[in-house]
Parts: C-alpha cells; sequence; structure tokens
DNA sequence: TGTATATTTCCATAAACATGGAAATATAGT
DNA sequence: ACTATATTTCCATGTTTATGGAAATATACA
C-alpha cells in the first residue's frame, strides 16, 4: 500500500453515502448485493448509487461480478486489510502502548 | 462512533498531506511533534501546515498541548481505535473469514 | 516594555466533488 | 425482433476544499 492508494481508499470511504454502501457490503460478506438491491435498502436514486459504486471500485475498495442482469458487488477486504495495515503502521515505533481498545480491535497498539 | 464522526476523520486523513502528518505522529505516539518539526520534516509551509493541523484537530484525530511557546500535537489513539472498529464492524456477519492478512494485522475479518 | 520565536488567522484563487433526472446501454425471455 | 428489467453514462448545478504569502496573535526572556 502506498500513500497515494491510502488516500484513493479514504477518500471513497469519507463520504457518508459511500461509508453506507461499503458497510452494507461488509456485512454481507461473501454473498454481494446489487446495486438494485442497494439502492432499495440505503434509498438512494439508481444514478447517484453508480456513481457512488464507480469511486468504490475505481478505489480497489469493492469488486463488480456480472450475473444474468444483475451485476454483484462485494467487499475488496484484502484491500481494506491493507489500508488498516498502513494508517497504523510504526505504531509507538513498533513498541506495545497502553491503550486497549474496547472494541475487541487490536489494529491499533 | 457515529457516521458523521466516522465520514469527518475519513475525510481528515483522505489528503495526502494530512495523513503524511498523522502517520508521522502515530510514529512518534507518546512524545508528540511540535509544528514546526512537522514543517521541517515534511517541507510544508508553516501556514499549510497549520491549516491541515486544525483539520485533525477538528476531527477529533490529534490532541494539543501547549508547552511554553511550543505546541505539542499527538495522535488520538482512542478515536483511530473507534473508527477502525466501526469501519470492520459486522464483517461476514460476525462468522470468521478466509481472509488471513499477511500484515498482522486481523482486524478486517 | 521591547525583541525574538512559534504558531495561527485572513484571504483570494484554482480545483475537485456530489446530486439526480433523462437518455443510453446491456442482458434475458418470448 | 420486441419488451421488460437492470444498470450506467451524460450533464448542469451548487458546494466544498487546498494552497501559501502577509499580517496578526501568543509566549518567553532580558
Amino acid at each position: 500500500m502506498d500513500e497515494k492508494t491510502a488516500v484513493n481508499s479514504l477518500a471513497a470511504l469519507a463520504q457518508a453515502m459511500r461509508l453506507r454502501v461499503f458497510r452494507a457490503l461488509v456485512g454481507t460478506a461473501l454473498d454481494g448485493m446489487t446495486p438494485g438491491a442497494l439502492s432499495a435498502t440505503l434509498g438512494v436514486p439508481a444514478s447517484t448509487l453508480s456513481f457512488h459504486l464507480k469511486e468504490l471500485m475505481h478505489a480497489g475498495l469493492v469488486s463488480q461480478q456480472r450475473e444474468g442482469r444483475n451485476l454483484i458487488y462485494r467487499p475488496a477486504l484484502a484491500q481494506m486489510n491493507d489500508l488498516l495495515a498502513y494508517l497504523t503502521a510504526h505504531c509507538c515505533q513498533g513498541a506495545a502502548c497502553e491503550l486497549t481498545p474496547a472494541t475487541g480491535c487490536s489494529a491499533l497498539c
């Protein structure tokens, strides 16, 4: 993961509708969702959704697969993991630090 | 962590100079850095840096402490952990999934 | 009070971004 | 070929954002 990729990925997620879309896809993980299902679930016009899905694709955060008339979008979990690793790299110069997050996520320190 | 906070945090990081600043601060963790040191290290004009530090402050990603004539900025690791948790919530409906990241970060699945 | 250092605010300009309706494209089934 | 469904592209509009020089503010020390 280089800086440019990280910035593009973060910019893709830094928008309420796209963050909602991405999190919805993360929730389905293996199954994925069609634009139609996302449009219905999130109450967003098709053209707007399509614009945001293209942004997420361009950032490499989702993948696309055609299934008949439908397209299935899935989250790109590997890319997301790389991004999280980039954000947390070199924390506290590698030393263990006092923060023990309540979330169960031990990514940062 | 609510959606608005997450979007603000992500937007704060979705900019090359701010991402550099934040990562530099994460590297120092406990010590933090002054704007002067950051300006010298990253080669960015003071006014531009100040603008970006204010953005990071506003997003709650860094903290500020005055020490004589200097200000010391430190990363807000707790907020960052909350953000990572928000991004990875509900992954694969909670089930373990096949991705084992090479990074050592097990935040996502 | 005066001077030096550190940092921020002000401001104008240029660039990038989000929105949704209408039209275009793709696929499936008859 | 025709119709229906699914999805994308086009386009105009308004909004937000990044930049850095100059001036203002804050703190320290003599």
